[in-house]
RNA sequence: GCGGGUAUGGUUCAAUGGUAGAACCUCAGCCUUCCAAGCUGAUGAUGCGGGUUCGAUUCCCGCUACCCGCUCCA
């Protein structure tokens, strides 16, 4: 993990947030390859979950959170201060209203942990702060695809079964923040709230637990380091009714990458109006605020239900520590020395090539090479850099620390001879001349791979 | 939140009660230079605050951040 961190910080993947004042615990900054990375995870995810999909659609929904909203999905029940349960007399106290460690109620000492919650952050709306109105920080995307469940249904009228994607912050007042980006305050989600018929949620959720282990391979992450977790009866959360956790060996040990929840209907049940007039499965509050039917027309019987819900729920902080983790590997050459290789899937590299004059004052190379940069570039495979260094072999091994696939080099043969370049490979160190005028063909073919 | 540890250039380390040295990286230049190895030169650090002291990076206290364990679950 060290490694990791000082690499990322050394080459601009992860800054400790707010560094020059002493840092802000639990909250990082993505450098100029950071984002990069970051972006290219999450794009990979919205077209995994959206554009390759006819069955779902996207949101992309407010941070801050109406009280109300928290209140109905539990968030205010179960995320609040933290608690000690009484074994003895079942009684609930807050940890730090307790004297000693003894139950006010029957006296008894045997106690729980306290529970550590209070994990939502509030912040006041409007410039004053009266204590009167405020909003909480989202602890979660998924709410706000629930409250926006009917305005998605009347403008884009989805069919059972059909899903709503979100990517974005959310925050959560963790006790403690720990192990790089791996548990932070302010962090992303990639979540999908996939509503099903009631009595189908069950197969929906294995086929989702299926198809997220695929995407994971297919962003580089070994099967070998990846396990399931179906979370006993006694540890779900308040909503759910089961969970698989994608588990992952992360540098710091075996910990969750995503959770698949068998939401139920639970969600949707808390956040309806009329809730009496459908058959709402989960034990759901009375709720006399909602002013919208979250329910949806069976097309069949033609009566109107409440969907369950099935939600692969990923973090994108910790998809990017796992991808980097995968990705990271120092291997000894033949020569004796070593090199770092980030051996990112092409499409995650957060730079995809770069140009390389062979001899950094020589007006012709130069010239040449930044011509081809500016090629390649307007291909839009993302990020492609010209890079002036004096010494090649520096470049490669720069580049191969950073993960960049492919290095195109211009040479004295470029310029005097045929007009071709050399594509040298990130992972096998081989080289290729290619000509000019076929090198964005090639360079698309080889960044698909 | 509890217990333990750590904090020196971008990174990895060194040193000292008299204000810090290296390697790598970075930058500028030279060399028809394809895998970090040449030459010349340059930038850059004691986390923050207080105390002791003639003087603190060093000793003491507090804070902050990070790491390990408990905890957690995106």
């Amino acid at each position: 993990m060290d490694e990791l961190v000082s690499l990322a910080k050394r080459r601009g993947f992860i800054f400790q947030s707010s560094d020059i004042y002493g840092g802000l615990q639990g909250v990082y900054d993505y450098g100029p390859l950071g984002v990069e990375l970051k972006n290219n995870l999450k794009a990979a995810w919205w077209r995994a979950m959206v554009y390759d999909r006819d069955d779902v659609e996207g949101l992309d929904a407010a941070i801050l959170t109406n009280p109300t909203t928290l209140r109905y999905s539990g968030h205010e029940a179960t995320f609040t201060d933290p608690l000690v349960d009484c074994r003895a007399c079942k009684s609930r106290w807050r940890a730090d209203h307790l004297e000693g460690d003894t139950c006010p109620s029957c006296g008894s000492d045997d106690l729980t942990e306290p529970r550590p919650f209070n994990l939502m952050f509030k912040t006041q709306v409007g410039p004053v702060d009266d204590g009167a109105s405020f909003a909480y920080l989202r602890p979660e995307t998924a709410q706000a695809i629930f409250t926006n469940f009917k305005n998605v249904l009347d403008s884009t009228a989805p069919k059972l079964p059909f899903g709503i994607a979100q990517i974005g912050k959310a925050f959560r007042n963790e006790i403690t923040p720990r192990n790089f980006i791996f548990r932070v305050r302010e962090f992303e989600q990639m979540e999908l709230e996939f509503f099903v018929k009631p009595g189908e949620d069950e197969a929906w959720h294995e086929q989702w637990v299926a198809e997220r282990l695929r995407w994971w391979s297919e962003q580089g992450v070994n099967e070998n380091n990846i396990e399931l977790y179906h979370v006993p009866a006694d540890e779900l959360a308040h909503y759910s009714k089961a969970t698989v956790d994608v588990m992952y060996r992360f540098p710091h040990g075996l910990e969750e990458l995503e959770g698949i929840a068998n939401r139920t209907d639970f969600d949707l049940g808390s956040h309806t109006k009329n809730q009496r007039d459908y058959n709402i499965q989960a034990r759901v509050e009375p709720n006399k605020d909602a002013n919208a039917k979250l329910v949806i027309q069976d097309l069949e019987s033609k009566e109107w239900q409440v969907p369950f819900v099935i939600e692969p729920s990923a973090g994108v902080d910790r998809g990017v520590l796992a991808v980097m983790n995968e990705a990271y590997t120092v291997e000894t050459l033949e020569n004796g020395s070593e090199r770092t290789v980030m051996r990112f899937k092409p499409h995650l590299a957060p730079i995809k090539a770069a140009v390389l004059p062979l001899k950094r004052n020589h007006a012709d190379i130069v010239a040449k090479a930044k011509s081809i940069k500016q090629d390649l570039q307007s291909l839009g495979l993302g990020r492609v850099i010209f890079e002036d260094t004096g010494n090649l072999g520096k470049g490669y091994r720069r580049h191969d620390e950073v993960g960049t696939p492919l290095c195109i080099t211009v040479d004295f043969q470029t310029i005097e001879e045929d007009d071709t370049v050399t594509v040298r490979d990130r992972d096998t160190m081989a080289q290729e001349r290619v000509p000019s005028q076929e090198l964005a063909a090639y360079v698309v073919q080889r960044l698909k791979g």
